[in-house]
DNA sequence: CGACACGTAGTAAGCGCTTTCTGACGGCCA
DNA sequence: TGGCCGTCAGAAAGCGCTTACTACGTGTCG
């Protein structure tokens, strides 16, 4: 890491100021003091030091984007989205955004370990992608980090998990800065606090963009209801996760509007697979053929799962869709391709990173609320039938 | 950004220069004092400044990772298995290192700026993956552009990618330091160059993890020639790219290995695609089926083109296996799920990526020679039958 | 013709951390 | 009891860059 911008300077016959201001623009250099530094960089190969620079500009130009598993397309496809988004913004020299794609396997602790590495890399914004834990102890902390965060300038933008819950009751009163304390001016224990927390909302707030996961399986339901099945399995993924209780809850509301099933049945035919790979539905679904013979028909927590619910029915000599149907959830490209053809529901995987992307850049104004919900589209294939007449 | 090592300092009552040796350790600090700056820590949410720490230590804990595509299952299992190997190696508190995945899309302009932008960001390593693009300039260009980055102390490590080439021959001399100058001592024109030379190559060569896709690609063409087909299609990948060239010559050896075709045939037999996704093993299929009818299987450049081939061919109204047969490559974890079963070639991506990544860390020492080349397996599903009989 | 403004470039003060060098303080041996 | 050494902590000098602030010429206006 030999030449700096002292010796390009000294190349150029200029101070390093002028080659600073060279590099970063926004300053005004005269032609052919600009060119004579130039072509010095170019000669010395010089390279911007990122650390120096980030240190003395306190700022930084790394972009964190958190994934529950990079192996997924369904992460993949969000990360490439959003790194395009960087590389689209910037011209085609050097002043690009990096993006740190970091795997937490799901695990809330390794997201609070990135989230501090991140912080610590003075990142300009984070992604976290995927959805959230259900524990209430997690979520507050999370929270609070991602508002600290926001607070110190990072813009966190979540992408296919549920908003944060709103902060404490009485603090979102940001739009109202001086006309509260009229009540009691006196009495109130943290008045610094006060301050402060309505000083980080003003900072910019965390930003959402959602799938729908509850109408895509609603939809899903209505489908396979409409097909004449009564016995619907699912095989959900794992019970603490938020997109896992939101479809869940979007396939039992639909069965509860058609009248279809109890909850005691409802629950009977619903099995929580560990998490979201093909292992999971496999295993899955030979307990729900276990437990509920007469299931017609199967959704499954997502695509991937779906594949081990076809590969199990296949084991068990059923044949889908004459003799279960079957659907998933997400459509990932290799589900065009199953055998048979998965019916499932679309998500804007691609737009929904590029949207997250330009929110993390600042290239699109914060929709209102802080919250976008991006549409989801039921994709009908040949895995889902009317059940058999027998049935 | 508020709170400092000062800030620390001056609520534990010690120098900064202390607190920093309490969090980086190393050196002795007594217990009383420790704990002390701990609570201090602790309680003022401290976190390290990386930019600060990177510039003032010379060094950084960045690790980056050059993939084609990381909506593509292939390199996400690599680069998935490569952060692993990052985590693992580091106790469950701070000091990890931060993955940088870097989508090229498969550019190598773009895979040039994005080695600029993680040298500016001091890089302690670098994991490029997926083949090289054959362009001769281009590979020189780009070998010489890591041989650089590993003089400054960066790994380098190709994972799924051949070996670069050697650097100009007698260069390589590092290992006699002080024995050539005797020749012509005087008249040599630039001695200074030839010493920095040696000196890089003494710092750490570039570190290979490859894959056998020539052997592969041998085997399956056996396993079809086996099974008695003697009109095998070829959907090759982009023809600039080396693991298509590896994959084809495997092809071909083993075609001409046994006596099956003369090169005119086999030319005529094999479909570069523009790409490696699936529209291109669709369009690829529909010109393969027009030049040759007779085509009794194809062998695809990788799986995810496998399930564009079967479209077309089911498309086509032909039958897999019965009509044709159809093999992939990779063995991405959808392969085991298409329709029907794909033969393919199993990589080892899991074990390469950490093998990739305990070499980036340094925590596996180098292999002799520099290069390892991961095994291969035949993977026998339904996709191939013997032809039929008529054909 | 002097004063002022404008356009450029240099000076230098940090950014927050690491690390060398220096120093203080006991404990120990002779 | 004096000198030496080992242990631990502080002072301070940067790391390479950005960015006020300052300074120097011209061109121009009163």
């Amino acid at each position: 890491m030999a030449v700096t911008l002292a010796d390009v300077a000294a190349r150029a016959g200029v101070s390093s100021a002028t080659v600073s201001r060279v590099l970063s623009g926004g300053y005004p250099v005269a032609g052919a003091t600009r060119s004579r530094v130039l072509r010095a960089v170019a000669e010395l190969e010089y390279v911007v030091d990122g650390p120096a620079s980030a240190l003395a500009a306190a700022s930084s130009d790394l972009l964190g984007i958190l994934v529950n598993d990079i192996a997924d397309p369904f992460f993949g496809i969000i990360a490439g989205a959003v790194q395009s988004e960087l590389d689209s913004g910037a011209d085609a020299s050097v002043p690009h955004k990096l993006a740190v794609v970091c795997n937490t396997g799901g695990s809330p602790e390794r997201e609070l370990t990135y989230l501090t590495l991140l912080q610590r890399q003075r990142a300009a914004a984070i992604v976290l992608t995927g959805g959230a834990v259900e524990d209430p102890a997690h979520r507050a902390s999370l929270a609070a980090r991602l508002r600290r965060l926001t607070a110190g300038g990072t813009r966190i933008v979540l992408c296919g998990r549920p908003p944060l819950d709103p902060p404490e009751p009485g603090t979102e009163a940001a739009a109202v800065p001086e006309a509260g304390p009229v009540a009691e001016p006196a009495v109130r224990p943290v008045p610094a606090a006060r301050g402060r927390g309505a000083r980080r909302l003003a900072r910019g707030a965390v930003l959402t963009v959602a799938f729908d996961n509850r109408g895509g399986a609603h939809a899903l339901t209505e489908h396979l209801l409409t097909l004449g099945h009564r016995h619907i399995g699912y095989i959900a993924g794992p019970s603490e996760r938020t997109t896992t209780r939101h479809r869940l809850a979007g396939h039992l509301a639909a069965l509860a509007a058609h009248g279809a099933a109890g909850p005691d049945r409802a629950e009977r035919l619903t099995v929580h697979a560990g998490g979201y790979d093909r292992s999971c539905g496999y295993r899955g679904t030979v307990e729900l053929l276990c437990r509920a013979p007469e299931t017609t028909a199967v959704l499954a927590a997502n695509d991937t799962v779906a594949l081990g619910v076809c590969a199990a029915l296949r084991d068990a000599g059923l044949r889908v869709p004459q003799d279960v149907s079957v659907a998933g959830f997400d459509d990932l490209p290799f589900s065009a391709d199953a055998a048979p053809g998965l019916t499932t529901v679309r998500l804007p995987l691609q737009e929904a990173g590029a949207r997250a992307g330009q929110l993390a850049l600042g290239t699109r104004p914060a929709p209102p609320g802080g919250t976008t919900t991006v549409p989801h589209a039921l994709v009908v294939r040949t895995s889902t039938a009317p059940p058999r007449a027998g049935a």
